[in-house]
DNA sequence: TGAGAAACTGAGCAATTGCTTGAAAATTAG
DNA sequence: CTAATTTTCAAGCAATTGCTCAGTTTCTCA
């Protein structure tokens, strides 16, 4: 009598099954890179991947937990980046920058369509959290560069600079010269902010 | 004998029609901001603007068009601020920052659901006109209050004011001193570009 | 080897989607 | 008034969607 019938989601054991399950994340981020979101749906990933509809559903309970999926299979890349450089201590800033771009850069069409999805519904707790964890150490390496700032700069700062790489990854800016550029506009920012009452 | 066959959508030359058609828009709206994006269809947007589905048919030649009414409506509302103020001169800058804002926290849902909407689907010719002009008024605002400055600096100014007054519509940043920050944001940036090669 | 567990298959259902259509009601013109 | 035109109605179709399930294949291990 096998037990796992409340949460549709069962944990594969085999190595096979594990490698159906990446199949299956990839086959989606492929689908919103070439096709964009509206047309991922479950049958087309399904045979995206190779495998039967049927296999899907044994992995993931719905649709959306395959977004979530490949969205922390994306940023558990950058952040495993950015908690290595939070150790660096001299250029950390600027590596920070670096590391943002690299990985906006290796794969633009789906970095844009995951930041669209991300913002159509909550993420589960599990993946905000790991959105939290980069929104720290990011404003946390700004607060060790530049002095005591308000909260909402030290934020002010990490958006300009995610705003800028995003736009940058859809084209809108040249990615030569973007490393300087976003550390232009997050020092001056903070630079005019600590001076300001 | 009527022409309008080829091109599915009719215009409007009675009072009665023209209110429908308004009703229709504002439906699709109301839907986005209270229910977002995927529940929006023309079924819902019918019964929403208490029409029938029939009459929507009649006037939008499908789901696309009614959203790209909808984006046209709100662009044209900002875009003709924002060319009342090009003539000021004077304090043009922080009006456009200050209209900007206004233009963001009247209906913030929407605007923030209308901003996804159009990164999915590149928008008409039309739409995209208007995304054009309002880019270039803001840029030239800038080029006249700061000196000579590349296109992707003042470009970059403008992603900068944007991205930072689209997150605290978002609930990001607090809406206490948004115009300060943004203008701070904005100059200090531009200050140091010009300064540097 | 063979028996039980794990993994996979794919036909197909219930619900929803965007949209068509033929006719009724309201408005305007003569 | 009548007749032509414009506007509205809503049943319902064709296609797609997310997803289930009964059965088959593959793997594991004694």
């Amino acid at each position: 009598m096998t037990s796992a019938l409340p949460t549709p989601r069962k944990t594969p054991t085999q190595r096979r099954a594990i490698e159906t399950c990446a199949a299956i994340v990839e086959a989606a981020a492929r689908i919103l890179e070439e096709q964009g979101r509206e047309a991922l749906n479950t049958n087309r990933i399904a045979e995206r991947a190779g495998v039967s509809i049927g296999t899907l559903y044994q992995y993931f309970p719905d649709k959306h937990a395959i977004l979530v999926s490949l969205i922390r299979r994306e940023r558990e890349a950058l952040l495993a980046e950015l908690r290595a450089i939070q150790a660096h201590g001299e250029a950390a800033l600027q590596a920070m920058i670096a590391a943002s771009i690299r990985h906006q850069f290796a794969r633009p069409k789906l970095a844009a369509a995951l930041e669209l999805v991300e913002r159509s519904f909550p993420l589960g707790p599990e993946a905000a959290a790991m959105a939290e964890e980069i929104a720290t150490i990011s404003s946390g390496l700004l607060a060790q560069r530049f002095g005591a700032l308000a909260q909402d700069d030290l934020l002010t700062a990490v958006l300009i600079g995610r705003g800028l790489v995003n736009a940058a990854g859809e084209g809108l800016l040249p990615r030569q010269g973007l490393a300087e550029r976003v550390s232009l506009a997050i020092e001056s920012y903070l630079c005019a902010a600590a001076r300001q009452p």
